[in-house]
DNA sequence: CATGAATGAGACTTCATTCAT
DNA sequence: TATGAATGAAGTCTCATTCAT
């Protein structure tokens, strides 16, 4: 073979052709013929390279989750205020959205949330995105930048609850999702958990400084 | 059967099973046949009171779902501030867990994060929440009581976004769940998405007035 | 249902086409939906009564080998001499040949002769054809009627194997089947297994006791 | 490679490789990429070769069925007495399988035994054996030495059946299998078959002359 | 000769829905 | 109402065979 990844090159487009036809249809909805003629390749080679159905979305999940994981760890060491921290964790899952909505779709729809089946199977990693979320708030706390009535697990709960919606509202189209609006986004999921919805007892002018 | 509407009881029956079924196995996994043996009835019944498994997911739903709506309705109009609004809307939500936990899942689960499915059916019925939820921000921001530079209906997909998180820790099991958990629940997500997770600059010792 | 047993019918229709399927086409060949077509039933309905095609197969070699083991176990029980026994065995395996040709096809080509998959499935069940045999072998050892240089194991594995091998000619058609042949192997098949190939070194005249 | 028949070693590794196979998990089971790993070659290669799997079956048969036709048609040339011709019968099979009975057991469960697929297609080669065993039987009925009452074509059946079921009981792992086993077995189911399993009518102590 | 990717027909099994009683 | 037998479309996965390199 000329290139040295001809083979691999088939397998990647089936991977994301499935990414394609799993966010346009669903898992369940999703016929494997679907999958190679999305990918423009025979019936028999998505089992050449994948053995079954369930394997491309475990791929597909376990690939892109294990960046989220790691970028949330980065950003826990790299820098310095919980907000930076959030925030950073917040950008990175909706500049992921942003690059390939239908991979987030994937991921959240048929994954995340799906409590029975998948979200099942991958409860683990998961769960490992929520306990460096937490992580990053329990150390807020010590460090007395947080409140500390809160507990971090809960806290985690509310952070990805919160940023999933976001997408999930761009997903269904029930909120406008242009770049403006990915911007805006970042900043105020982070703004609203960690600082809120209400006024601050503050003298006025000094609201100028929050960054929204 | 002693009373007349022998029935209106076997209905019913069939569509707790329903729920029960959905909740144990996703609606996908679920056959019509478990549900029948579930409810204890026979196979062919089933369909004598309802026209296709989907209409039983659908009127499951849609049975609850209006409950919701007419809670946080009446919330908005016999309460006073947005926090006791959004208090009583979080703690209908959460009570409706706590009664009954596998029909919320089904909901959740199955219904408003299904972007593909079910979700599209109801979307109008699930957007109404939101609307409301929106209504009461924008209201709290008229007012002064809110900041303005969080769009209401941005703020309403962070609040239910972070209740469907907690119900879905319950339900996964990744948070614990004793009728305390609710409790606490039930105040601290009003709380951290109204008053944030940062320390508020005020004197010391005025931390007490906050209920949690 | 105006007679008891509307259902057992089917069943029982659908358990005799797959026989004759069986028999026709080998295991592996028969498609469930030949079966379905020669019962003349839908397809889903051999699933309604069946797990799986391998079942099917597993219920007509043991719903027939059962009444083997019982024959023989009677035959041990009410006849006296061991040559009376074994006429017996052989007797109603030939007989039963006899009576459903497909049937004892399929037993003996897809169950006992497949020494991997169903012959492994089924192999205590066989084992126990052999045991009686032998069985039938060590008591007439010990009665002095057969000969102590045999092993009873050995002698069970012959005269099954002899037995079979005769049924196996009349599948492949490679020796005639006529009623009389049948009726010509009962006696044959024992008197050779027992009496052996060889003249008797006995004074002629005496010949004319042997039965053939 | 160093001599230069490199290609004829490769088409031999593929062949042993499928005989092992084949007696695995029987032809059906078999896979041709588990033949072509088990001979660690190349997938493609088999079928370089090889025009198709069941080429492979009916070459590994009749390679070694042509050796067995050869081999008793030797022992009637060569030698003497009806038993000393089908012994040397009954020894070529049981020597075969033990020097390979991955081989013989191939040539039994999936060829002699097939009533439905290979066994019919290699009938003739099969039909072949039996007569030179029926031609043995035949000639010893009319020298004298065998009983007339027994058509030959019926004993070879029996003769057949009866070292098939040994080795099937072999392969099953029925009955025990050692090197003293085989020796035993070779001359019994001769003395079986050409004296029978009862008692001859000779004063005691006669018995002795018998060879087991 | 050698490799292993590519093809696609084929079969089992599932299960929502219908129907006769 | 109530039952459960009957229907048949649909989809996953397998694997022998072919082919490009």
């Amino acid at each position: 073979m000329a290139n040295g990844n001809g083979s691999a090159d088939k397998r990647r487009r089936i991977l994301d052709a499935a990414i394609r036809v799993f966010a346009r249809q669903g898992f369940h909805s999703a016929r494997v013929s679907d999958i190679a003629a999305e990918a423009g390749v025979a019936y028999g080679l998505v089992y050449h390279y994948f053995d079954s159905k369930e394997q491309m979305l475990n791929e597909v999940f376990s690939e892109r989750w294990s960046l989220l994981l790691e970028a949330i760890r980065q950003a826990d060491v790299e820098l310095d205020s919980p907000r930076e921290k959030l925030g950073a964790a917040a950008g990175f899952i909706i500049e992921s959205y942003r690059h390939n909505p239908e991979l987030m779709k994937v991921i959240i729809v048929e994954v995340t949330r799906a409590a029975n089946s998948f979200g099942r199977t991958h409860l683990s990693e998961i769960r490992d995105a929520y306990d460096q979320i937490a992580k990053i708030v329990g150390d807020a706390q010590e460090a007395g930048e947080f409140r500390g009535d809160v507990s971090p697990d809960f806290a985690a709960m509310l952070f990805y609850g919160a940023i999933e919606q976001l997408l999930t509202g761009w997903i269904f189209e029930v909120v406008p999702a242009s770049d403006e609006d990915y911007e805006r986004a970042k900043v105020l999921v982070v703004e609203t958990i960690c600082g809120g919805l209400e006024m601050r007892g503050r003298p006025a002018g000094v609201a100028e400084e929050r960054p929204v």
